[in-house]
DNA sequence: AGTATTATATCGTATTACGATATATGGTGT
DNA sequence: ACACCATATATCGTAATACGATATAATACT
């Protein structure tokens, strides 16, 4: 899949992955992979967005004991799950825009 | 709508649109705009695509007499035609994939 | 002990959308 | 004739973003 078609699109995909389950940085590449196989997902993407995600406040991360070890785990806010709900209805309006301006006329 | 949204795909609509007829820079923009009037499609991202896609063999430009000016009218080649077609596919493939990675659970 | 996997983090680069700007021509109004 | 505006082509700079590369360290496996 082309390298750019997700730009604009991948904090919805991560708001959606918390709002499945919290999950430290790692653990959410992995998650997304599963999820996307099509794409990258590498941690130089995650890690600047989770920290961006932050800063809006729309995810908290916070140090957790996980299998013995310290994992900084991120999980919704409220803010930040009243984004993921206004970033799925942009997604839609988006999608179907696109969908219908690129439809076949033959 | 946000601004990187669109981003990847919109060699994909300048495609799509000059399959439904050739158009020059400027009625393209116009057309792009009525189409999808959530976005922006200044000259400063159509006439460097155009560029970009007669470089890539998809379209070719001639200047032709338009209203009694010069104008460069761009038309799709039949190698645009095929990247039109399997840019269609990746799109559908690409929008179904995040639809369903974002679908709400509740 | 040594290697692989897990995990967090940052840097640099390429791509892209897009605003700003330059420039020129045709049409319309006065 | 002149001003003004819409049309038209083009380039530059900037900001946002995805992502590869790299650094570093802890844990697990062999």
């Amino acid at each position: 899949m082309n390298r750019q078609s997700l730009k604009g699109h991948s904090e919805l995909l991560i708001l959606a992955a918390l709002a499945v389950r919290p999950m430290h940085g790692y653990a959410l590449s992995e998650y997304l992979k599963g999820q996307l196989p099509e794409f990258k997902f590498g941690m130089g993407m995650i890690y600047p967005l989770l920290h961006k995600l932050e800063q809006k406040k729309y995810i908290k991360g916070e140090w957790k004991q996980v299998l013995g070890a310290d994992r900084r785990v991120y999980s919704l806010t409220k803010q930040g799950k009243k984004a993921l709900q206004s970033k799925r209805r942009e997604w839609r309006a988006f999608s179907s825009l696109i969908t219908k301006a690129v439809a076949q006329s033959s």
